[in-house]
DNA sequence: TGGTACACGGATACTTTTTGTCCGAGTAAG
DNA sequence: CTTACTCGGACAAAAAGTATCCGTGTACCA
């Protein structure tokens, strides 16, 4: 798995707690990562709909919805890939006892286990909103967390 | 995700029905891949303690155990490798706004998160056996396709 | 008992994906 | 209108995944 899916996932819970459109470089060393590469990240997330940019002056990120209605997984989808991660190749149409074409209408079964397991994992990422991950945070830190970090992105300073 | 694991995986439901020793070189042209590369994976099971390998002229791999005691997870993870796909990074103590050590024992919100889907998709690969995709091959196929393919693979033509 | 042929095992190149970086286009403020 | 700041896509470097080869050990056969 692509390790952006980390820092864009971080990325989201900040952007909870700010109005005001967040830079790309600010993000960046808030976390210390590279910002060049988490540029890369807030793109995609921007091609998926899921955050809005603005350009100019004081441009920057804005998530485009309600934090309730932004779920892990399409953050996940967004960076990663949409695509699942096990990919079949059909292997049992291959070879010497290959099986025939009108056989095989139906997905077989190693493929259908590991579907099954995916869409178990997506459904747990369904299942967790980028607001539940910022009530998280607040839980674990204190409310002061976001709202100092919030402060922090809005100051000039380093 | 590798792709290794469907060659793994269709070898294992191949050697549920066979009680003398498969070669690799003959389970490779039966799926039609590569012979050097499926030997790897072999040998990434017999690692794992999932197969055991008998060399000599007459040798090859065998289960080591009933199919029914062989779950897709363990030979996901014995291909891919036993560690989460998920790694954190912990960049939540990194940065200007870094959270302080003793606030960090329990994990962060999003590796929870993260951490919580991958263990619903391992239940799910863990409640599939190799036992169970043989019955469902059969239940695809018909009885003769697994017995077609034991009995190609006793037989010395190609 | 010696020879021979077969099959596994690890060490070795190549390809694709992932990671990381850069500079140009566009926009809003001054 | 100028200027400064932002995003966006195009461009390299690194890592993982993929593919291959030859050496080692073992069992069969003469």
């Amino acid at each position: 798995m692509s390790g952006g899916v980390e820092w864009a996932l971080h990325c989201c819970v900040v952007l909870t707690s700010v109005r005001e459109p967040a830079p790309a470089a600010r993000l960046a060393q808030l976390h210390d990562v590279s910002p060049s590469y988490l540029a890369k990240q807030l793109q995609a997330l921007s091609r998926a709909g899921l955050v809005r940019s603005v350009q100019g002056k004081a441009g920057g990120y804005v998530l485009t919805r309600s934090p309730e209605l932004i779920t892990v997984l399409d953050v996940v989808e967004a960076v990663d890939g949409p695509g699942p991660a096990f990919v079949c190749t059909e292997i049992r149409q291959r070879g010497p006892m290959a099986a025939s074409p009108e056989a095989c209408t139906a997905p077989c079964a190693v493929k259908r286990a590991m579907a099954g397991a995916e869409a178990a994992w997506r459904d747990a990422l369904r299942a967790v909103s980028v607001a539940d991950l910022a009530r998280d945070v607040t839980s674990d830190y204190g409310p002061g967390a976001l709202t100092g970090i919030s402060a922090w992105l809005g100051a000039t300073e380093a």
